[in-house]
DNA sequence: ACAAAAGTGTTAGGGCTACACCCATGG
DNA sequence: CCATGGGTGTAGCCCTAACACTTTTGT
């Protein structure tokens, strides 16, 4: 299986086809993160530090070249693997960018976004990656100026995060199986970047019919709270192209 | 410019770079159209005969190859034109499809959707296309076989359309400049596949701002009905991906 | 006069928001 | 016992659906 290294991020040494179009895939990789002394949670997404020129040593989105023999979707999930090491709990395909001069040569990038849970973000397996300092997590509201389009790709993921978020249950992909209502409603005050009234939450989200309540409850500083999990009946992402392209 | 000709939709013939992923744009087009007999107007679209093999003779999208000085969004309208001579008054991105067998060699589509305004489809410009029997319209509701993986990607764009037209005003790119509310509420209930109670219709697009009032009717069997014309303040599609990327 | 579409009025119900209030636990 | 988050109750508002009703034209 052709494989390519975490060096070959799109960049522009184009040695035998540099006459003509290449397909690139990067991902969009949303966690949460509870950053120091920060008290609440924060959307982030780790950025791989360019190692090539062009655009050598600024920060990009993961990604690399799609192989002839493999999908867009695997592409993503692969090239995603190299780079960072983290395996997305949700992965959807965002926007075909295709500028002419978005990168020296003609790069059509298929972007992809993808949501981690926090209970994978610390395993062991992937530390070592980020130790290499050419992976780093950054504050999705605080980022530096990113190679290429990247900004705005950003941008416009971040759009599509805050957007779904209010018609479909991908707050999914950012927890563990068991939560407190609290916890979830933590995950849509950091995307949507607004408090929500602790009360008409619950109501909400006990209506929508996607949550399961548990016998077990988290104890902590305060009255215990009721841990849930999801209905794994009901979709992730209510409709969308996978759904369709059967 | 280089430009290719309307038999030039994606194809196998790889001469030079059969080794190589090719990327190709295609376009699902909807207009509105009433059919002879039927009383309704139905979403349409138009499709090419494939000449050339894969699946030479079958109906296709309209598309052709990404020039490698040229954006994605220019190459759709280009290619649009050269297949079918039409001329969208709405085009967006649809989705990338990039499975590894839908095309016997590596083709990545961009597929985009436009609509065409009902004044637009019956220019003269654009007959003499649709005259060769290479260009014809099908009811979007009842397609035959299509090649590739097309009928996939129509059905993904008509749900595209079906869930855009209730949060934004796209209706506004099939109808001409001036409208009655009858108007504008069929191709709600044309692409929607139901009838709306027209007193809550008429309320609710008055109540939504978009819509500007003139001092014309349209005299016809009954009571004469006021012209409107949108407001073009109001985006067509709030918010988007074009919008984000600049 | 009558049919039919244009346009107005009215009411009931559901969802959302704001906010008052009770419950249970750690300190 | 008190602070704090968990959890319940409730009233107002707005939007929508349903449908009765009036207006205005062509025939």
């Amino acid at each position: 299986m052709t494989r390519t290294t975490a060096d070959t991020t799109p960049t522009t040494v184009a040695s035998s086809s540099a006459d003509a179009t290449r397909v690139a895939v990067s991902t969009v990789i949303f966690a949460l993160r509870r950053l120091e002394g920060g008290d609440a949670a924060r959307v982030a997404l780790p950025l791989v530090r360019r190692t090539r020129d062009p655009h050598e040593g600024q920060w990009a989105l993961p990604g690399g070249w799609l192989d002839i023999a493999e999908s867009l979707d695997a592409a993503a999930s692969r090239t995603l693997a190299e780079t960072t090491g983290l395996a997305p709990s949700y992965l959807e395909q965002l926007y075909a960018f295709g500028a002419v001069d978005r990168s020296p040569t003609r790069v059509v990038s298929i972007v992809y976004w993808a949501l981690i849970r926090a209970d994978e973000i610390s395993e062991d397996a992937v530390e070592p990656l980020f130790a290499t300092e050419n992976v780093q997590w950054f504050d999705a509201a605080a980022l530096p100026r990113l190679a290429f389009d990247h900004n705005e790709i950003v941008d416009y993921a971040l759009w599509r995060l805050r957007n779904k978020v209010g018609y479909s249950r991908i707050a999914h992909g950012l927890l563990a199986d068991e939560f407190t209502l609290a916890d979830l409603r933590e995950v849509y005050e950091a995307i949507l970047g607004r408090r929500l009234d602790p009360a008409n939450f619950r109501r909400q989200v006990e209506n929508s019919g996607t949550l399961i309540p548990t016998d077990r409850f988290r104890t902590g500083s305060h009255r215990p709270a009721r841990l849930y999990r999801y209905n794994q009946d009901v979709e992730l992402a209510d409709r969308g192209p996978l759904d369709v392209a059967h």
